[in-house]
DNA sequence: CGCCAACTTGATAACATTCAATGTAGGTGG
DNA sequence: CCACCTACATTGAATGTTATCAAGTTGGCG
């Protein structure tokens, strides 16, 4: 619910753009190969450990972040520690594009994870150079916001199972995007993440986990893994169509 | 809650651009005023009435437009009625955005409404003679994500009168910056509107307000007009310090 | 003047939360 | 190798905030 302990921060290096396994999936791959030098002198990649930061909020916004690999979680904190996370970062999806100087929500990895930095002062002479590259950013960010106020729709008038199915649906779309396992799917996240993420408490997702699976629309192994037998039937109940 | 009723839609129109009073709200102003003819040529305006359709939820997005005046609200459906209000659009706002061909949400006029009417194609051609102008989309659309995300932290985790306290505060601070009176602030839309906005239901948002004006939080005049004797009482509410 | 839509208020019910206890799995040290 | 510890997850019972259902009230407009 809260921000998490922090290991020492890990070594700065660098990992070779050219042979990088995920840039079709991240802005990057709006660029030309024959450009990449542009992005890679300006880049520098970390490993981040569990729980580990990578945006704080009210921090200056110095740089824009790539994820590699891992998950990363974004959030917001309520003063008294409520807290609502804005979504889950996959390899190839980014944060750090700030309005207005600072970072208006933090953000932390969920598991050992490997970042891009980009410095948002060199990237936007970048952008100057290589206008693509911002055009896929108008995209993506277009997009997110897209997903957002599919948020919106989800966290003001949607019932527990139906967030919960449409959680699973998501994640599931989104880890085919980037080759994971399409059944089961695989929750990186704790039930208090996925609680935050729904805007419910930890019980009312384990109840609501209990009820899909007596009800035959999902199967569990372990905590972490998602069997789906009958898409159709949860793709209903996540759109509402469920009576 | 739903879609309204229309009525006929009203003849296309032009305004001139050079004499637009809300330009330097909308991102039209990040363009030199040299080169407004850009913008001139491919647009034209429209007047709506309330319960007009800017957007329908689906459509092909050939599109985008700037609210010139009135009050324009975005929201999405589920198949049962339920309604999520994502926005209300201000004078210099706009909408139509799209990522992948249609429309994502529908959009509405509250009250009688004059739009702008950007063909999508032609505003394409021109961001690429004048970067400028998609850089400022990208601004704007990136803080309109940032926005979207301190709602879903309202509706996941605020209370109704939270909730209610943060969407006043919102809307004078936006009616602020276009020249609307501060206190007290003018409510366009409906309590219908503003319960289908923060998650709620009508009888909820009135309660509310019935109980923020018994703590003296704020006054009514009709229920359009709210005044707020107490500012940093209500800000206090509104961010969740308040125990 | 009367109608209708919007709003308010009241009583009851439901869904999710809270508080509390129990269960489970992975990791560590004896 | 097993016992123990901790973090995470599940389950149960009671509570509470908000939703639902049902009257009324207000105010603007023809």
């Amino acid at each position: 619910m809260s921000p998490e302990k922090c290991s020492p921060a890990r070594a700065l290096t660098s990992r070779e753009c050219r042979r990088c396994e995920i840039r079709h999936l991240a802005f990057c791959g709006a660029l030309d190969p024959q450009y990449l030098d542009e992005i890679q002198t300006i880049m520098q990649t970390k490993m981040l450990g569990a729980g580990e930061h990578v945006i704080n909020e009210g921090d200056e916004a110095s740089s824009v972040f790539n994820v590699v690999s891992g998950c990363v979680k974004l959030y917001k904190l309520l003063p008294d520690g409520r807290c609502q996370i804005t979504g889950f970062l996959l390899p190839g999806d980014f944060c750090g594009i700030a309005t207005d100087g600072t970072y208006s929500y933090s953000a932390a990895a969920i598991e050992p994870t490997e970042i891009c930095i980009l410095p948002r002062r060199k990237l936007e002479a970048v952008f100057v150079r290589r206008p693509e590259l911002e055009r896929r950013l108008l995209a993506i960010v277009s997009h997110e916001l897209s997903v957002a106020q599919d948020q919106m729709l989800l966290l003001g008038r949607k019932t527990a199972a139906e967030r919960v199915a449409a959680f699973l649906l998501n994640l599931c779309h989104r880890g085919k995007r980037i080759g994971w396992s399409e059944n089961p799917i695989h929750l990186p996240m704790t039930r208090a993440d996925i609680a935050d993420y729904l805007g419910l408490t930890i019980e009312t997702v384990s109840r609501t986990f209990t009820a899909l699976k007596k009800n035959k629309l999902i199967q569990l192994q372990g905590t972490g893994e998602v069997m789906i037998p009958k898409r159709e039937r949860l793709i209903e109940l996540a759109t509402g169509e469920a009576a």
